[in-house]
DNA sequence: ACAAAAGTGTTTTTTTTACACCCATGT
DNA sequence: ACATGGGTGTAAAAAAAACACTTTTGT
């Protein structure tokens, strides 16, 4: 029997060749796609950037935006780029997701789906006006449209995973740059933990965790009486 | 400026093509290693195993089993595979962890690293007698010995996966396929937790939470008094 | 005045913590 | 008999859950 494993040696063939690739073996090549969920949470609800393709292949299906890795970068450099690129955003917060690797998740080509978390503060958003290349439009995370091959699987995926990756208050912030009412946050935490949640308990325990303070602004936006406005404590001092 | 994203036709091209990879553009294939962060759970001590090079490069290094993923396989099918031929085991549990894609992570190539944890109860171990090729240890998750290339780093990031997951029972109990002590079962919590905890405590939560039950049986292994030996519950019936 | 959403405190229940002595076995 | 690790219960403290009326704004 031949041993494939033990194959450290094939991985390191390079470090005495001093060249790159000249020596790759084509069945061990493959192409990776990139594929960020873009989530922000506006509105009361956690939504998702997908995009709808105009063309055949999978002509008005919608997509995860994505992109193929080139072998000059690393997977978060590509998934920040195609970002930038497709959104017009920058300096986004990314988390590695998971890998979709069936080999029939493309019809008639092996492509690696690397998933990640983009999360972006509803106030940050804004699109390229001038990019009308694909219509694009922000889902709410329980009414999905029909997707290209398996990113409904993939956004499913993600969508779970974000819901475990919220609970560390460090992620929970990036949905959060700008400041937010204690109904809108308790709104995030009712999705995380899929249950309503009494608005006195509620405020009494996010206050003694101590990790958001009021502005002193209000919300003037809503209907009823205005919100006070909270923001994330920033980490002060050393001391 | 040429766009990068929208790159979809590009992974489709082939749709039409109906050939796999003859339009392969070389800028954006990829070398993927699959690493398995085999951990077992032994003598109160969360434990990894590692093989050791006796060659150059990294002659005398310890590293993760690992192999090159070939275009006809999964992720997964690729780490199982590799775990029956190094160690012998099949039907291992696995989860994807993480991804490494750092331009220079190996010395002379790019390769992705693809790390995935693997489960093994310590009663299911043992080793191919045969496979004299290179040695191999089981190193506990704090000792942990010089490593190639970045498998130190992955490794590391792998035992703070694990102890995330290990909060979930399901997951647990791919540590304990056979009976265990009240005792063994809490040192995993100690570790997941980073601290001691109360004998009569633990003991008192972990049967209100209905997840184990005695076999009957007793330790007679241990010094003193022998202990008596539990077992995940089964899921019964629907009713 | 009324609709809409925000703000507020107390009591009960549940969960968690702290803590010390006896038990079964091997040597 | 003694060393070793296993098994057990109760009381205090902390955290979570249940619950309803008043306030501020816009219309």
């Amino acid at each position: 029997m031949l041993l494939r494993s033990f194959l450290f040696d094939k991985l390191c063939i390079n470090y005495y060749n001093d060249g790159v690739g000249d020596t790759m073996d084509k069945r061990y090549i493959n192409q990776i796609e990139v594929i960020i969920n873009l989530f922000t949470f506006d509105k009361g609800k956690l939504k998702v950037l997908l995009f709808r393709r105009s063309e055949e292949p999978f002509k008005g299906y919608w997509m995860l935006p994505s992109n193929l890795l080139m072998v000059s970068e690393t997977i978060e450099e590509c998934a920040l780029y195609t970002i930038e690129e497709m959104v017009g955003l920058n300096d986004i917060y990314l988390k590695q997701c998971n890998v979709f690797s069936k080999i029939d998740r493309l019809p008639n080509e092996r492509i690696i789906g690397n998933s990640l978390i983009g999360l972006v503060d509803s106030q940050t958003i804004y699109f390229k006006k001038n990019n009308s290349l694909y219509e694009s439009a922000w889902f709410t995370y329980d009414e999905l449209p029909k997707m290209v091959y398996d990113h409904n699987e993939i956004l499913i995926n993600a969508i779970e995973y974000l819901k475990n990756e919220l609970k560390q208050v460090e992620v929970l912030k990036k949905l959060f740059n700008n400041c937010f009412t204690m109904t809108e946050l308790q709104k995030v935490y009712e999705i995380i933990y899929g249950k309503e949640l009494d608005r006195r308990n509620f405020r009494k325990k996010i206050l003694s965790m101590n990790i958001i303070e009021p502005t002193g602004d209000k919300n003037i936006n809503g209907n009823g009486r205005p919100a006070e406005l909270y923001q994330f404590i920033e980490k002060k001092s050393l001391f």
